[in-house]
DNA sequence: CGCATCATGTAATTGGTTACATGATTAA
DNA sequence: TTAATCATGTAACCAATTACATGATGCG
């Protein structure tokens, strides 16, 4: 179901496109809400034709498809975010390595931590920087409350692990 | 994978486990890292005892088994820890929500957020009740980096709600 | 001409959910 | 005795990844 979703949503925010720009729209600026191949886009974006969510238009060279999303699609969409209730659902690679922290040698853990760390404080900076550039989307709003999103919970996750790991180193410390 | 290595984690913090008591596990303790559903965790046990990540034996009452992690499965645990990279895979169906904001009205997205930070709110407490009691983990240390890190992530999320509902108020009022 | 990129698709497999199915034990 | 809980499994289905497969266009 999210999937199409978010399919609906970057028609919404991007105009017109076809699966290609939609495939590269999810590496380039979803990816930290949601990710997707083009060999899931494709056929769903056919079904959601079949279904008159969307318009297909044959046209471009190369067989190029381009998609819109239509009335249907629209409500479709609003529809999923009024009435359908968030699902609390989560699996977090991240966290779990969390849970098993206790698992591996302390000092292990810290240079495991501190690896973390650094990537996330990289991928800190990536963020920062598509924030201070203009944005791609046609329509305003986009990308905004969720790039916000991402930033802080990057920014977070940076902080857990470089704390987490003093802590441990401390305590290590004490032995 | 992931599925095996957190069975392997919870063989590791709990001891030797049913099937049963694994599922309790997830649901009660970390299903804020990774879920799993009976249906996906006794046919998953079965294939690492055939591969010897786990010893079974066929006891208690009701066809009880209870499964023990073996060297092999520690092994494979402390590999995935120190060897595998994390993966920055990420589906989130809050965050395809805040893309999605600009799609509704802007007294919709704050009944929204409000709603949400309440839910929030709620589940914060829920973790800091289970942060005060005991561990149920019969190893020292499992559960309390996760559980931090889980409390962090939920109160960041219940912030993000209130201060974007927040502004989203202010700058729909000045319309 | 040759390489990068544009562009679309399908097939095989793995991961995960929902629903179906069954039966033993315990406590009120 | 009957309802709750303990306990294990399978089947059908949906979601997602990886790999296979093909061809057109544009640029140097």
């Amino acid at each position: 179901m999210s999937l199409r979703i978010a399919l609906l949503g970057l028609l919404t925010a991007a105009g017109p496109s076809s699966g290609y720009d939609l495939t590269k729209l999810f590496e380039s600026s979803i990816s930290n809400a949601w990710q997707a191949r083009h060999s899931q886009i494709y056929p769903e974006l056919n079904k959601m034709a079949a279904e008159g969510l969307v318009t297909v238009e044959e046209a471009g060279p190369r067989g190029r498809k381009s998609y819109a999303i239509t009335k249907e699609g629209s409500a479709e969409l609003r529809a999923w975010m009024l009435d359908e209730q968030p699902s609390r659902m989560h699996r977090s690679e991240t966290a779990l390595r969390a849970f098993l922290l206790p698992t591996i040698e302390p000092h292990e853990a810290v240079a495991l931590l501190r690896g973390q760390a650094e990537v996330l404080a990289a991928k800190m900076a990536e963020l920062e920087a598509i924030r201070a550039k203009a944005s791609v989307w046609r329509k305003p709003g986009f990308g905004r409350y969720a790039l916000d999103l991402g930033i802080r919970q990057t920014r977070l996750l940076h902080d857990w692990a470089e704390e987490t790991a003093a802590e441990i180193e401390k305590s290590a410390g004490q032995d």
